[in-house]
DNA sequence: TATTTAGTTGCAAACGATTTGCAATTGCAT
DNA sequence: ATGCAATTGCAAATCGTTTGCAACTAAATA
C-alpha cells in the first residue's frame, strides 16, 4: 500500500523526535514548505508564510530553515549571486539545472557522475563529504529559429 | 619556443587593451594575482597588498577584482559559506575540490564529466552556459590509521 | 614639460542576507 | 492550572561587498 504520490515530509514528526517544540510559526512554515514545489529563499518562505499567520517574522523563518538543515529535514542551496534556497530533504540525492533567465531549478542525477566523482576524489587522496553540481543554462531554442 | 612554465598572467596588457588605467594600487594587486599560486579571497589579497603598498584600500580590491572578472581575466567561486576566492583565468577549464579542514582548493578535470553534463542538458532541452562541480572532502586516512 | 580631464582612489556610509541579544511569550511536562 | 525552558518578534549587529563623493592621478594633449 504504499503511496504512488510524492510523499509529503513529516517535518512535525522529524522535529518532536529532535526534541524540538512544534509552535504554531513553525507548523506555518513547515506546512509551507511541505507543499512547496519549488525552491524558495527565506524572504519567499516568509511571505507566503504571513499570508497564513501575519505576526510570523523573518527571524524565525531563518532560525527555523537552520533548524531544519541542522535535523537533515531539507537541504540549503546557495546558487549563484541569490540567496540561498531550500528544498525538503526527502527526495534522493540529484543535482541542479537552474534556469538563468527565469530562475527555475530542474533536478536531475547520474548515476556514472557521481562515480566520477568518487573516483576523482579517491585519486586525488580525498573522501567526499558531499558535492555541489550545478548547471546554469538556458532553454534551447527550437532548432530553425521560428519558435518563440 | 613555448614556455614549459606557467604562464604569468599579462594582466597589464588585458586591461590596457580594455582601454583602462593601469594605476599603482591595480600594479600592486595585480602583480599579487600574477603570482598567488593559491586562491585568495579579497581580504587576503587586501593584506597582501598592505604589505607592499600600506595606502590601498580594500575597496579597490574589491573594484579591480570586478574589473578583471568582467575583463574575463579572473574566476570568482563563491564556495561553501565563505566569501569570494579568485584565480586566473588564464587556465584551462577545471574543477575544485575543497579540504574541508584546510581549505585548500585543489584542481582537477574530468572531461568524461564535461560530456555527461552536456548530455544532460540537452536531454532537459537547455544549452550550458557554465556550471560549477565542487567537491567538499577530508584527506583520506592511510588504511590502519597510523598516520598523522 | 605643463595642462587637462575623465578615470580612479580612499573613506565612510549603504547594502542585502543572515544572525543575534533581549525581554516578552508560549509549548508542554507536571 | 503551574512553571520554566524553549521560542518568539523586534531591533541592532554582523559579514561580505558595493557605492557616493570629494580628492587625486594616469595619460592624452598641447
Amino acid at each position: 500500500m504504499n503511496e504512488t504520490l510524492p510523499i509529503r515530509p513529516d517535518y512535525e514528526g522529524e522535529l518532536r523526535k529532535a526534541g524540538v517544540r512544534i509552535t504554531r510559526p513553525r507548523k506555518v512554515i513547515l506546512s509551507i514548505l511541505a507543499d512547496a514545489g519549488d525552491h524558495p529563499d527565506a524572504l519567499e518562505i516568509f511571505k507566503r508564510a504571513v499570508e497564513i499567520d501575519s505576526g510570523i517574522s523573518l527571524s524565525t523563518v531563518y532560525r527555523t530553515m537552520k533548524l531544519l538543515e541542522g535535523v537533515g529535514a531539507i537541504h540549503r542551496h546557495a546558487f549563484e549571486g541569490g540567496p540561498s534556497r531550500f528544498e525538503p530533504a526527502g527526495v534522493e540525492h540529484h543535482d541542479h539545472l537552474i534556469d538563468l533567465d527565469t530562475g527555475d531549478v530542474i533536478e536531475f542525477h547520474s548515476q556514472r557522475i557521481e562515480e566520477l566523482q568518487q573516483e576523482i576524489a579517491r585519486e586525488l587522496g580525498y573522501d567526499i563529504v558531499h558535492h555541489r553540481l550545478e548547471l546554469y543554462g538556458r532553454k534551447r531554442r527550437a532548432k530553425a529559429s521560428r519558435g518563440g
